[in-house]
DNA sequence: TGGCGTTTTTCATAATGCGAAGTGGATTTT
DNA sequence: AAAATCCACTTCGCATTATGAAAAACGCCA
C-alpha cells in the first residue's frame, strides 16, 4: 500500500550510492539509549561521579540516571563503589571496547613496526588514528628509559599540537581540514602550540613536503615527538606513528636521524597493510 | 501522601549498613537498555555480523536490532561496514573502555613491575585479574624474543587452565571457588588441562603453600606460565602476575628461577597497592 | 527481467520508561 | 538534641515511545 497521504517530510530517498545501502534515517534512533549512553560516556570521561552530580551535568532527572547505572550495572558495563558513592566506569566496558582492537589488524600489525622503532631510537613509539577530529592512540611501545612520555592507549588528543595529529591533518582534503578545525578550535597548551590558521598551513605544507612532522614542545613542555604518516591499500593516511620523548634526548641535532627511522618504521607498515607498492 | 494500603511487597529497607545505601531492587532496571546491551556485548565478542544474524543469535526482531545499531553508530559505539554488510564496534567503545584502566590504579603501578619482570626473566609479563570467575587480562609487557606469548589486554580466560586464575582461585573461600566452578565447569584445553575436582582442590592447596603456580601447557600446548598472586591493602588477592612463552625456555629446570622474580614481582607490586607491609 | 536475501520504513498498539513527589537513613547545623 | 539538610532510592499514574509484523526498498545474481 504506497502512501499516498504523503504528509510526511521524510522523502529523501537514496540517490545514486555505488554499493551498499547507507542511509539511515537520524529519526530511527532510540532516544532512551541515546540518553543511557551520553550518562555512560560522561562517566568514562569523568573519574568517579555521584547520582546527583551526573543527572545535574547532563539536565536530566536523578530518577533516569540511576536506572541506567543500575541497569548497566547489572552488566558490569558501569560500577558502584559504596565508600565514596561514586559511580565508575566498569570491567565489561573495558572487555567490550577491547574488542575494537581485535577487528583493526592494524594495531596487529602495528605491533612489530613499534617494537622495532622503539628499539632503534631508544623512545616510546606510539600509534594513533584519527576519530572525529581527534588524535586516538591505539598502541604503543615503551622505551626503557626512566624519564619517558605515556600516552595511554584509549586517549584522545587534539590533533593541532600533536605530531600525529598534524600529519593527518596534512593529508586531509581541504574541506576536511576546515570541518576539523571547525569543530576543534586550536586551543594552546604551551607556547609553541600553533593556534593561526595561517602558520598551521604553512606547517602542514611543510610536513607534506618533508614527510614527517614535528611536535616541539607543542603540547607538553619538555616534549617532543616525530611523526609520520600510515597509508593503507587505497592509498590513504590511515594512522600516524612517532617517537616521543624528553627535548633532551630527542633533540632538534637528532631529528634526522629520527626522522628517518620513524619514516621507514611507517613505510614498513604501510606495506604490511597493502600501501605503497 | 504515605502509603496506607501498604500491599507491595518490597518493604525492605536497609538494615544494619556501615556506611552509604546499597539496596538496589533488580526491577528498577531499564528493560530496552538492557536488551540493546546485550546487542552491545555480543557484538564485541563476534568479529563481524550481519543484522539479521545478530537477530537470531539474540532472538530479537531484525527491526529492533537494527534500531539499537543506529543507534549506537551515532555515538560511534558500533561501525557498520556497506562493503561487507557487516556490523562492529566501534572506536568509541575503546575509548570508554580505557576509562577503566585509568581508574584502576592497579594498572598504572604495575607497569614498571611488569617491564623489570620482563626484563629479568626475558619473557612476556602479564596482569590479570579476576572478572565474573574467569580472569580478565589487563596489561603486558612483551619480551623480544620472536616466539612469544600473547594474551592482548581485554581477553577473558577460564581460570582453572591460566597460571593466573590458578593462583586467584587458590585465594579464594570454599564457597567462593565452589560457586566459580559451578559457574565454569573445567573444559580440557589439552591433556594437561585439570578437569577433576579433587586434582585441582591438591594443586590449590600446593600453590598456597608454595606461594606460586604454574601452568604447564594446560590451556595451550608448548606454553609454560608461572604465576603469583598480589594482594592490595586489605591483604585480599585482587591480581596475579605471570611470565609466559614456550616450554623450551620457560622450562622445568628454569622454574625456581623464574618463579623466585615472578613472586618478588609480586611483592613489589602488592607493596605498591599498600600490601604486605 | 524477476526472484531472493537483506535492510529499512511504516503503523497501530501496548508496553514501559519518565519525572514529580515522597521515604528514610545519614550527616551537619542550630 | 532536635531540626534541618542532603542524598539515594522507590512509588505511581500517565503519555511517551519502543516494539514487531508486515510491507517496501534495494542490491545481487542469474
Amino acid at each position: 500500500m504506497p502512501p499516498e497521504n504523503d504528509t510526511s517530510p521524510q522523502n529523501r530517498r537514496a540517490r545514486g550510492r555505488p554499493r551498499g545501502w547507507d542511509d539511515k534515517t537520524e529519526q530511527n534512533t532510540i532516544k532512551s539509549l541515546d540518553r543511557a549512553m551520553l550518562v555512560f560516556e560522561h562517566l568514562s570521561r569523568s573519574q568517579g561521579k555521584m547520582l546527583t552530580e551526573l543527572a545535574d551535568d547532563l539536565n536530566q532527572s536523578p530518577a533516569t540516571v540511576y536506572r541506567v547505572l543500575v541497569t548497566l550495572e547489572t552488566r558490569g558495563l558501569v560500577e558502584f563503589d559504596p565508600e565514596e558513592q561514586l559511580w565508575h566506569i566498569g570491567p565489561q566496558a573495558f572487555v567490550i571496547g577491547a574488542g575494537f582492537l581485535r577487528r583493526t589488524s592494524l594495531v596487529e600489525r602495528a605491533r612489530p613496526v613499534l617494537r622495532r622503532l622503539m628499539e632503534v631510537t631508544g623512545e616510546t613509539a606510539n600509534l594513533g588514528r584519527e576519530q572525529d577530529g581527534q588524535v586516538l592512540f591505539l598502541s604503543q611501545v615503551e622505551t626503557n628509559a626512566t624519564i619517558r612520555a605515556f600516552f595511554p592507549p584509549g586517549t584522545l588528543a587534539e590533533m593541532h599540537s600533536s605530531g600525529i595529529g598534524k600529519v593527518l591533518l596534512a593529508q586531509m582534503s581541504e574541506a576536511r581540514l576546515a570541518r576539523v578545525l571547525a569543530d576543534h578550535p586550536m586551543q594552546a597548551f604551551t607556547a609553541n602550540t600553533i593556534t593561526d590558521p595561517i602558520t598551521l598551513d604553512r606547517e602542514l605544507a611543510t610536513i607534506r613536503a618533508q614527510r614527517f612532522a614535528i611536535d616541539a614542545e607543542e603540547r607538553n613542555e619538555g616534549m617532543r615527538c616525530i611523526a609520520a604518516p600510515v597509508f593503507d591499500h587505497s592509498q590513504s593516511a590511515v594512522a600516524g606513528l612517532s617517537v616521543s620523548g624528553p627535548t633532551s634526548r630527542v633533540s632538534e641535532e637528532k631529528t634526522g636521524e629520527f626522522s628517518h627511522a620513524v619514516i621507514r618504521a611507517a613505510r614498513d607498515l604501510s606495506a604490511a597493510l597493502g600501501g605503497l607498492p
